[in-house]
DNA sequence: TTATTTGCAAACCTTTTGCAAGTGA
DNA sequence: TCACTTGCAAAAGGTTTGCAAATAA
């Protein structure tokens, strides 16, 4: 899907729910699809405040980014910190996360076999599988290096 | 491992950090373990508040809390809502859940298979795993029954 | 026109912290 | 004794909300 696809989405999404395209959804909309990485609330709302061009409240930001995920346009991920993370899901299939404890960064993942057990393990207990996380915590490769070489030092 | 067991690595854990058993530990530490359900620090505080005896601080809980996660004497897991729950690990051997996104209903469950297939995974990248958790979100049995039948009356 | 949205600031909620008084070892 | 702990209340930090003014349809 293209970025004008899932902007025409989103009008659609809107007129559904007879909610208006305004201006600070536009622009907060944009943010969250002008790039692949990671981003909390706040970081988008620093975004647009440093932006040229009408600013946006921060009141506006929670309230739109929570449209956005139940419209499903964003996901969100709690890494651990304070602060939940959101991501968009153009160009995003469904992954799970590697979290680096050192340097904070996210890798993205994903594994047939491991959902279809996930399934498995659910029909077992009869339990309706909506939706699931999988987060894996520990070094990513260029922080296990890291570790290892200070780890002969000491 | 029992009871009695673990209350005295929780004294030997104290002793190896130079820390004090004191009363108010020793209570939130009692009554931590004295339950297989998940609970939430807010919950844990409301309990000791109304067990006749000595009262503990919400602070010393928050602190306590904190201390035997350290210790591994608790797990903490995030189910979504605003608070942590926490659970011990006696006769808790690891495992994932289950979350009930209708009655909030916790289930427990593991498979070895899926543990292999993380680990597979993150050798392949590098990556050096420490911990991870997998929250599968969705209706229990009894929900998912009780939701069958309201959309077929619908 | 008018129901929806916005921005602001105050409120919320869970958790953390500074500090003076209390207490195990 | 005295370093570690506690309880209190205030602060923090992210997020939510009430309300009057602004705005899309």
């Amino acid at each position: 899907m293209r970025h004008t696809d899932i902007q025409k989405r989103f009008e659609s999404f809107l007129k559904e729910r007879e909610l208006k395209l305004t201006n600070p959804r536009r622009l907060i909309f944009e943010r969250a699809f002008a790039t692949h990485e990671h981003f909390s609330a706040e970081e988008l709302y620093a975004a647009l405040k440093d932006e040229p061009g009408e600013k946006v409240s921060r009141a506006s930001v929670y309230r739109t980014l929570a449209l956005l995920l139940e419209g499903g346009f964003l996901e969100a991920l709690d890494t651990g910190g304070s602060e939940l993370k959101y991501e968009h899901v153009l160009g995003h299939e469904h992954h799970d996360h590697m979290l680096c404890l050192d340097c904070g960064r996210i890798e993205e993942f994903h594994d047939e076999r491991i959902e279809a057990l996930q399934e498995e393990n659910c029909k077992k207990r009869g339990f309706e599988l909506v939706s699931h996380d999988l987060r894996l915590r520990g070094y990513c490769k260029a922080c296990a290096k890291k570790r290892a070489k200070s780890a002969s030092v000491d």
